[in-house]
DNA sequence: CGCCATGTTGACCCAATTCAACGAGAGTGG
DNA sequence: CCACTCTCGTTGAATTGGGTCAACATGGCG
């Protein structure tokens, strides 16, 4: 039967996208038997700050946003996560509890694994360590980036770095709008302002003929300026 | 003789602090005969952004920045090495030119090591790779921190933040002065802000006795309101 | 001694936050 | 089917926070 089928770990694609791509036969086989799918409804929370995981969720199907509260009470969208990423992977190789919340932002198909796996898998194969190693230092790099951004660029600068963002990791929908529909408090979350600055800006955007609107959904319509924008002209 | 006792990698003691007490001894014969002593003048670079790497530097003795700037031209300090840490470590792991520069605030004294030796011992030594992985999630939690703060925190805020930071990492001299002392644009490309208002900043909260100042000198008075401060109160 | 880098202050302006109000759709229960 | 409420999007106006430019002080250092 393929349902059967598709729920084995040695079979399913999605580890193509990540480091579980280094992962031999057995070990894949062993993480199957334990692994658990778990199916995620749009707007329900897969783990939340501090709660110590038992595994990793590696993400089979729909979106999911990881933020993290400031003491200031506002939530800060650190990273949209999608299709083959593998979330709680920080927390569980640090022995630490989840420094960031995650949510999903359409419904979803998530894996659990439980962590005894990974930490085996990192004890006795090096491929899979160094795979790992090599993602986390990706994430470094853009990590630094964000900081840089976030301390000097302006929120228009952001906006059109955001929205230029959302385009080419989600792509668009036959009629060149975003596929990816965040609300607006979302889009305000990621880049780091107030919801209505965020309005106010995107509606700046709209006269100025940088992006277009039709309900909730975004169209760039002029992304050689919005690139030149986010970059400080 | 000891000059020579010292200079071998065997002997060193700073490797206690990082991962590389993860290697083993053969390991560190090897490194210690292709590794490089160099001494580093307060204000010298190590290394710039976008530079391609042909090794790691680790630091012996003396403090160093590292920065990164942004679109707009502005610096941001992204993180104070001192004695022990490893830099150019992400950029060797991912292959990748730097993504940050660096420069000595003090004199330093830093050992250059060939990438050819961290490569291998991340082939071969499953605890290196593990320690170093580790270290790695680490930074990605603490850079996950300073994007909310950067993005939702008042500079009021993150100076009183810096300075705890400051104290807490490098400590206080006998008079219970902050004993790195930075330069004020320093502290300023460390909290994302202008000099003049890092100035003014720090005026204020000399009016309202939470620090003092001699010269370029910091003291931090009142810990306990700079703490309540940078959490938002 | 004089120079150049660093520290400091004033004043002005724009960017961003905040509070408040309102409209529009999406359920929901009577 | 209609009120009801909830959430979400949107706009206005007041206020504050932060950036910028310009001037001036200071202090190490050749």
């Amino acid at each position: 039967m393929d349902e059967k089928n598709q729920s084995r770990c040695e079979n399913c694609i999605i580890r193509q996208m990540n480091s579980f791509k280094a992962l031999k036969k057995e070990e894949l086989k062993r993480m199957s038997d334990s692994k658990e799918t778990r199916h995620i409804k749009k707007g329900e929370s897969i783990f939340r700050e501090g709660e110590r995981l038992n595994g990793v969720f590696c993400v089979r199907d729909g979106i999911s946003k990881l933020s993290k509260m400031s003491d200031n009470g506002r939530d800060q969208i650190v990273k949209i996560a999608s299709k083959g990423e593998v979330l709680g992977q920080r927390s569980v190789i640090a022995s630490e509890t989840t420094n960031l919340s995650a949510k999903a932002l359409e419904d979803m198909e998530v894996c659990f694994i439980p962590k005894t796996h990974i930490e085996e898998s990192l004890q006795n194969n090096p491929l899979f360590t160094n795979a790992v190693l090599k993602m986390m230092a990706q994430e470094l790099k853009f990590a630094d980036d964000i900081i840089v951004n976030m301390a000097h660029k302006s929120v228009r600068q952001r906006l059109a770095e955001v929205l230029l963002y959302l385009d080419s990791h989600f792509g668009e929908d036959e009629d060149g709008y975003l596929y990816l529909q965040l609300s607006r408090a979302d889009i305000a979350d990621v880049v780091g302002t107030a919801t209505e600055l965020l309005i106010r800006t995107l509606t700046k955007f709209k006269k100025e003929g940088l992006v277009s609107t039709s309900g909730k959904r975004i169209k760039l319509e002029d992304k050689k300026s919005l690139y030149n924008l986010s970059e400080g002209l």
